[in-house]
DNA sequence: AATGAATGAGGTTTCATTCAT
DNA sequence: AATGAATGAAACCTCATTCAT
């Protein structure tokens, strides 16, 4: 194994060890010191790595799963299956609720971290409004709103279903409470 | 004044100084010494009204109107638009986004807090659920989802606007970002 | 004793504590842990009283016996015997060879040390160009130099000396080395 | 070129890039690996070269010119002029104010620092009291103090003036402040 | 009830140095 | 001879909390 490949070894080892600190504690609670001792690796060593837990929250960050939605509005006949499909893997990526409310409070604890969820949505919103655009195009979705407008409304709902997922609410699977949460939202969108 | 005045005043005027303090930094960045400077008190005095920072964000606790909700119920004709005269008086209590981040910050920063969250959902939950049960008797909201159901996703739409609107996205009001929002979700709900 | 008598002590008792770590160690080896411990205190008590090491520095500062400078200006007849009076003072401040080169490793350590010490500097120079137009109009100094000149040189010898005997060499007394040096000085700028 | 030659350009390599550091920022505050990426080479390099930074900054050692001093002595006529030939050179090697600054900073920085630059004054005072001691055989200087005296005030004078000028003071240029600091001198010391 | 100096555990971060490659 | 990832001691500093006044 070269240096580079262990370089990256050791990276996804601190970020593993957050993650699971993340998942039984919370993000405030959980200290660089906790995640090197897990990790298994000298306290200097997160800071070649990470510049603080800031940093580290942002490697973390939920796979948006961008490149999945930009593929979508290729696809011939109705998207919204291809959508509800989209959103029913959610749960793959969103082990426990303990790991999401950390993830929750994560990218809300600085202006850095918000800025960078923030770049994240932009891209995401860019992706998504094609999608509904096309979906209007195609007849549908409804044209009484901008395509933007549903679209940010979209992601306004995935993330107020993650954050009350997260606090202990709803169905036990995050995907199911989602495909139900979005259902709803799909018929408000229909043409 | 007599004495019990005078701790009620004490009390409300450390509420104020944290409410600013969290409205122009954040909830985290706050300490309990900023808050008594500028409070005008002495930092132990903070103690004899909080046992810490948590318990203080309990109290701020945005007005989760409970009690609008439950006259709701009463009212005949079409619910909707009381509904939604509700929403619009949101921005009234929900100051500035940095605020909304702070409180958004506070709510899921410690199990106590998310706790004491949890108990004001249920309220609401237990309020507003009867009022989708009397929309659904009177055929102005869809039976085919259970009424609790229904509800649940209406407060995680709140929760996503709220969170989305903390985070610097969306219509600059609060209430007008709301009100677009439950308009889409009203058409979904609608029988 | 009251509390505002006993927090004069803890600061003296921290500077005390850091005079002598420097003496016998260095400014740069000196840390915050050893003075507290010195002064038997705890940690955090140390930023009670400054914000850092830097801050303690300047209040070790050298007295500059400004005051005293000021007062020459008024005596009748010769001036030069006062300013060698006051000189010969200058051991009685300047304990060892040890806490003259901490103190003068403490000057320079940082923008604002130095910010420090030339607010002082620029005090003292106010104070002694008095002096030296004072001996100027009398025709006991040369006025073949602007007084400023003269006086910015003097403290130029000053440091000088005192930098020189920090690092180990001179007379062991220091006030010695000044009387000296200041002997051939006067002689340069005697009318 | 040879393995020899690279050494030393390596070397002198690492030296530029830590004046150019000292310059921009200050002794204490460069570190280790900032030299070594301005140098471009790796963090391991360097301690093939130094023994660590204190071993650095003795050979970025201000020139101290010993063999130009030694030169003095056999000029015919009167000394001075050559003395003061001398002191206007010392700005070529002084570049600005911050890398004196740091200079001053790293020679009283620890004890070997010191140690070395204590070698160095030995070295100078031998080879100045030599060219006083022919002025005073010549006439030209006071004898009425000892010429080892007289070298120890020289000295003294040039380290404030360099300290002076380093902290902002003086005039711009340290070659005219050393020059009309050390006019006033000669005229201490003339027969 | 109010004060605020003292506390000290515990956090983040730095950085010279080592050593296997 | 050069590399640079890993180290870990040790620095600085914060801040909720206590408690004598």
């Amino acid at each position: 194994m070269n240096r580079e490949d262990k370089k990256r070894l050791t990276r996804q080892n601190v970020l593993n060890a957050a993650i699971e600190l993340f998942a039984e504690q919370s993000y405030e609670a959980t200290t660089i010191t906790q995640i090197t001792e897990r990790a298994g690796i000298a306290k200097g060593t997160f800071f070649n790595y990470f510049a603080n837990k800031e940093d580290l929250i942002c490697d973390i960050q939920v796979i948006w799963a961008v490149e999945e939605v930009r593929r979508i509005k290729e696809q011939p006949g109705l998207l919204i299956p291809h959508i509800r499909y989209l959103i029913m893997q959610i749960d793959k990526f969103h082990a426990s609720r303990q790991l999401m409310l950390a993830v929750n409070q994560g990218i809300i604890s600085s202006p850095k971290a918000i800025r960078n969820q923030l770049e994240q949505i932009d891209e995401l919103v860019k992706a998504l409004t094609e999608v509904i655009e096309e979906g209007q195009r195609r007849g549908e979705f409804t044209s009484s709103l901008p395509a933007a407008m549903i679209c940010e409304i979209a992601i306004q709902t995935y993330l107020g279903t993650r954050l009350y997922w997260s606090m202990g609410r709803g169905d036990s699977n995050l995907g199911t409470q989602m495909v139900v949460t979005f259902e709803l939202f799909f018929k408000s969108i229909m043409a």
